[in-house]
DNA sequence: AATCTACCTGTAATATTTGACAGCTTACCC
DNA sequence: GGGTAAGCTGTCAAATATTACAGGTAGATT
């Protein structure tokens, strides 16, 4: 908030979409747009059509509203409606960034200036490496918050068997091939999976397997 | 490189994960690092103890290397000596950036510069935030390379059946309740798992799910 | 017309998973 | 000593997945 201020912008937005599921994620926002537009871009759907949702979703690099005006605006009517209200709302330029993080969770940041694109450029060319570096300071706080359901569901505590078994699981050992690597019975094989399967509160291996990826209780060996 | 030169560094090095698998991900190295310090690196086993490593490959945020010196390698011995011997090869501070993206592929740039900390300090200071954009450039760039492994496994072609059967089996969903939700037979959704798994070049349904999470085949409904 | 792709469906044998039953050892902490 | 957590093991029945057989339609392309 001080930040935006003292950069010249007026309004923000921090988004960030927690994977526990991919057809229902969860979501945490810090709101700093106003009510009214937020409401209205619930009411129309926007986050569905809105370029910078797409672009930070899939890119790591900044995007500069200026440049989604001279492009994506001319192509398609409704975005270009959607930039209108945005402007007409006190958010007429703006950036943002894409933050990614290796469990998973992804998370934007928007910058807004209630100037014209022209009085505007300079504002955000200057502020953009600063602000880049910046959002991420913002994100390991975020996910530092406890309680705020992804420190939650992260925090399942699976123990190291569990995490091994479900690890091999990943790679496509059946529950007898486990128990051979890890020189242990097809039975106690099941048993941890099982018990991580309750821990994850899911319903089976495939499910088990998704959330332990989505949510980095199981990570890559370096 | 000509990034570094510019703004007084000495060395660089970047490397990705692409994770096609968590127990033996792929590696894309650019390596502006001397050859020598990367055989030692490699068989000395450093990547395992080295903090940079572990710190980007959890974190969004920078890590400074005169950071490391001040804590890691007061309380570890093989740190310190990793840091003295790498000090001696020319690399003596420098600073280290992770690269995220929603592919769930990791990366890290580092930039090193031959020069005590005390006389490098304000280099890096002022070339950070700055490096730290370039670098979520240098990413996007590296992932566009056509045939680098990556594009090649992401580009497993599945239709959008094969897709949609994947994204409910990632929900827990059998094969049966898939078959209700999209209203064709038992049968039918076996018959596109099966050819998923097959396109995927996996051994069965938690294999595809991780694979297909892991490498971005099935995305997050936004 | 022939070919290709995506999509769809069936049967049957076998393998694997899942759930429910029950109980063991070891280590650590109060 | 009692409690707790992690780890381990067994059997059995039912549900589900896997594999292999075989074959159909619709639309686009050559």
């Amino acid at each position: 908030m001080d930040f935006c201020v003292q950069y010249g912008f007026d309004k923000f937005i921090y988004a960030a979409r927690i994977p526990t599921s991919l057809v229902s994620p969860n979501y945490i926002f810090i709101n700093g747009y106003p009510q009214e537009w937020r409401d209205h871009y619930v009411e129309q759907d926007y986050l569905r059509i809105d370029p910078t949702v797409s672009h930070c979703f899939s890119k790591t690099t900044p995007i500069y509203w200026e440049h989604i005006v001279n492009t994506a605006c001319k192509e398609n009517k409704n975005v270009d409606k959607l930039f209108a209200e945005a402007g007409s709302l006190g958010l007429q330029n703006g950036i943002s960034f894409p933050i990614h993080c290796i469990h998973g969770e992804s998370a934007m940041f928007s910058m807004a200036v209630n100037l014209s694109t022209d009085k505007s450029r300079d504002i955000i060319k200057e502020t953009v490496a600063l602000a880049h570096l910046f959002v991420t300071y913002v994100h390991e706080a975020v996910v530092r918050v406890p309680d705020n359901g992804l420190v939650a569901q992260v925090n399942a505590q699976l123990t190291s068997r569990e995490k091994e078994c479900l690890l091999w699981t990943t790679e496509g050992k059946t529950s007898w091939e486990i128990s051979q690597i890890l020189n242990i019975s097809e039975r106690t094989v099941v048993f941890h999976i099982n018990n991580a399967v309750k821990k994850l509160d899911v319903v089976n291996k495939q499910h088990a397997v998704a959330r332990a990826i989505s949510l980095g209780h199981i990570k890559p060996v370096i």
